[in-house]
DNA sequence: TCAAACCCTCACGTACAGGTTAGATTTAGG
DNA sequence: CCTAAATCTAACCTGTACGTGAGGGTTTGA
């Protein structure tokens, strides 16, 4: 069983780090091997054993990696903080990264909000197939579907399904038309 | 210059299809050997020539890669949609397919809304660095900052920078501390 | 006819964030 | 003491979406 490390009782073993933020010792190894998290110690036999406040920065990285952050350039951010001088400068410098991450994130809901609507305007489409005049044709007849779907074209969605061929299986050299031998 | 290819006038080669939709010709390379999108044909010495609509079939890519789909996942899309035999059943699954990617869109506007809110609560919190008391003072002393931030607690995406140590450079065995040679 | 663009097919490289062995050691509990 | 579980290092593997040449053909306009 796993007893939080005994020999500093308030030490965490690596498989508790892990288990405290849902992450893989692996994962973990990963983050100490760029830089981003270092035990606090090591048991005699080199066991890592960490503080608590490990679990903080284990959130932070997560954190940061929702907002689009790579481990390396949180590695940017850790170094650039803590090689800084002035704490007040340091903070500023951090105010300004913040800020434009603000930005990016609200442009990413911008962009997920246009996403959304794309998908409604699909899915407004294709409820309209249920009542399709011609239900048992095969999918070839969409293409040239006249049923009145209630919009002036088909949303991008759909038409980008049906607007190319079906694809051919894998492609590969050597079975391809000439086009002069079409004409 | 770029004469959009004169065998058949309105035919694109995979240049004009790349400027047409900002991707790079390999992209197109990519999709095709991955059953994305077939040339309608080939010139006589073997140049891709698409049709329009594959401008649209791009698009739909692109769309679905704004959506989380993997290129895979697309290919199975399109296979499955052209391997149907009864074209409102294909609907009906691409229907169920798109309404499971809404709820995960919206899913995903919701995590990026706590991420805006945990960057706001981190740009108030570094606001009130500007009026540190101690300006001049180094970043280590902020770990212990003393001021009033005007909340409860540090805001994780700070928190997480001070509460671990310092990142060490590279790890690598050898010069850590053993726990008993410590205290 | 000729050169500048353009395109072809391999085939290997890249960045990211880990996963997955393997073989050896350490720790905790009975 | 002995064993099962946890951990150690090292090194190679995965999947995604292309980038980047190399070496050589094709188109096109002048």
């Amino acid at each position: 069983m796993s007893a939080p490390a005994q020999e500093r009782p308030h030490l965490l073993r690596i498989g508790d780090l892990a288990r405290a933020t849902g992450k893989s010792s692996r994962a973990i190894h990963l983050y100490e091997e760029l830089g981003l998290l270092q035990p606090a110690t090591r048991s005699s036999g080199g066991f890592r054993l960490y503080e608590p406040g490990a679990v903080e920065r284990m959130r932070w990285i997560d954190l940061l990696h929702g907002l689009g952050f790579s481990l390396q350039e949180m590695r940017g951010v850790l170094e650039n903080w803590w090689s800084s001088e002035q704490g007040p400068a340091a903070m500023e410098e951090l105010r300004v990264l913040f800020q434009r991450k603000l930005e990016e994130t609200r442009e990413s809901i911008r962009r997920h909000r246009d996403l959304e609507r794309e998908l409604m305007e699909g899915l407004a489409y294709l409820e309209t197939c249920r009542a399709c005049a011609t239900p048992a044709a095969p999918v070839k007849g969409c293409v040239h579907c006249t049923q009145d779907h209630g919009m002036k074209e088909e949303p991008a969605l759909v038409a980008g399904i049906m607007t190319s061929p079906e694809p051919g299986h894998r492609s590969g050299r050597g079975s391809f038309v000439r086009v002069e031998d079409i004409g």
